[in-house]
DNA sequence: GCCTAGGTCCCGTGT
DNA sequence: ACACGGGGCCTAGGC
């Protein structure tokens, strides 16, 4: 595609017979195009769980990747789908055309058979815009090393992303009286897994340095219920919002994020 | 659709101008038609987070329900999209087509800028049949409550899906020897996770009844490197496999499963 | 409305 | 290869 309007191997068909169809399906999975194939269709999955699914309107879309996924005309989630890396096999059979996508690592498969194509398209789409997204918690720990002031002041970086057993600890440092500071990071609004989490740290630190360890959750806020969680656990909140983080990233010169704030 | 191959309020338009564009989609948005719209296109979303996607070719699909999905060449899942529910706004611009859709709560938007579509579809599909699928951790719950003894001899139900401060408990039921036993169901293999999440559920109960509890965790699998943990904190592991529940659910005269193991 | 937990979650990252 | 955690997760079910 992308041909200032005119047509590079873009293939669109009203109600093709199943017989073409078949053979446009091979062409264009030989091809990895973009395949988008509306019909009546029933879907059989087996792998990690099985499903079926009876008889039915549905618009599949099969990716070059070799993904695929069946929309039902109503639900944001596909009702079936394979993840990229399948190996697809078309066949027709007593009447009806089957699309089958295997996959490996987990073993398995999900079978479409359609029995009328309501319209079927396949085209190779240009497209190799960058995504950026904002503002992800990573940026807001990158915010918050950049100027750990903005959760409070005379906190100091003294490591990030720091292994302890339980996991990750975002931000490590050390508070204005010197004591050490835990702090767990969430995008949006923390529950008690952040708490739990936070506490695991906090437990952790604790039994390898032996010293007073603060830890402090730091989210936009608190789900409420949590609060009592918190203050049970000898924990702190402290209020951070994503808006504020990317104004320090601004500040502080990363680029591209100014356009969206 | 759906009648006979006769087309009814069937629409597919080869490289339609923006201008029929917009008045195709104004009318199948008042149909609450599943639309499947093919274009090179800008991305704006903003809400939860914020993001930009620069100009490229790809697939976009409305549904009836109000949600929408832009699809890339590649990867399973959309790189922009809104759950149902929202409400679209269409309109031209500065010889562009704008496709917004909004949702409130989250208060969130996404924006579509088209500068040429490739091809246009919508349709009506109909689509009542049932879906099910095997073996979801609620049906293996069903099939510990209707034989506890696939856990353990001797186990017997005293409650299910018990609420009690961190959540939900599974089964909750008592041994041979009177102790109180908790089981953690996980319908593929176990992690970390399921095991805090059960040591969770047996810290309330004791703390609650005082008495001795055992904590159970019942899966296909661990993961290795949580049997670490499990052990730590004094819980135990059962081996239960969704084939064994969905032989149990067969044998106690649940249908519909024996097609599927 | 919020909260909790499951999902064929998917996906990136690290070991 | 597998384990771990994030996600604009989405979705269903309880309160």
């Amino acid at each position: 595609m992308n041909v200032g309007g005119q047509s590079l191997e873009f293939i669109l068909v009203k109600f093709p017979s199943l017989e073409l169809s078949e053979s446009l399906l091979r062409n264009s999975l030989k091809r990895r195009e973009f395949v988008t194939v509306a019909g009546n269709c029933e879907c059989r999955y087996t792998g990690r769980a099985s499903s079926h699914l009876g008889w039915g309107e549905r618009l599949i879309l099969i990716k070059g990747d070799g993904s695929i996924q069946v929309h039902r005309p109503k639900g944001y989630e596909p009702v079936n789908w394979q993840p990229p890396q399948c190996n697809f096999y078309v066949h027709r059979s007593g009447g009806l055309l089957f699309i089958e996508a295997h996959r490996r690592r987990p073993r398995e498969s999900l079978t479409l058979n359609f029995d009328r194509i309501i319209f079927y398209s396949s085209f190779k789409p240009v497209d190799n815009a960058e995504f950026n997204l904002y503002v992800s918690e990573e940026q807001m720990r990158d915010a918050l090393i950049r100027d750990p002031s903005i959760l409070e002041d005379g906190l100091e970086l003294v490591d990030f992303e720091r292994k302890v057993e339980p996991g990750f600890i975002d931000f490590y440092g050390r508070d204005a009286d010197g004591r050490l500071v835990i702090v767990e990071l969430k995008r949006s609004q923390a529950g008690k897994e952040a708490i739990l989490q936070l506490k695991r740290y906090v437990d952790a630190v604790l039994k390898i340095t032996g010293q007073n360890v603060r830890g402090v959750l730091a989210a936009p806020r608190l789900k409420s219920g949590a609060q009592g969680l918190l203050v049970e656990l000898g924990l702190e909140f402290r209020r951070l919002t994503p808006r504020k983080c990317a104004e320090v990233l601004k500040k502080s010169g990363t680029r591209k994020i100014s356009e969206f704030i």
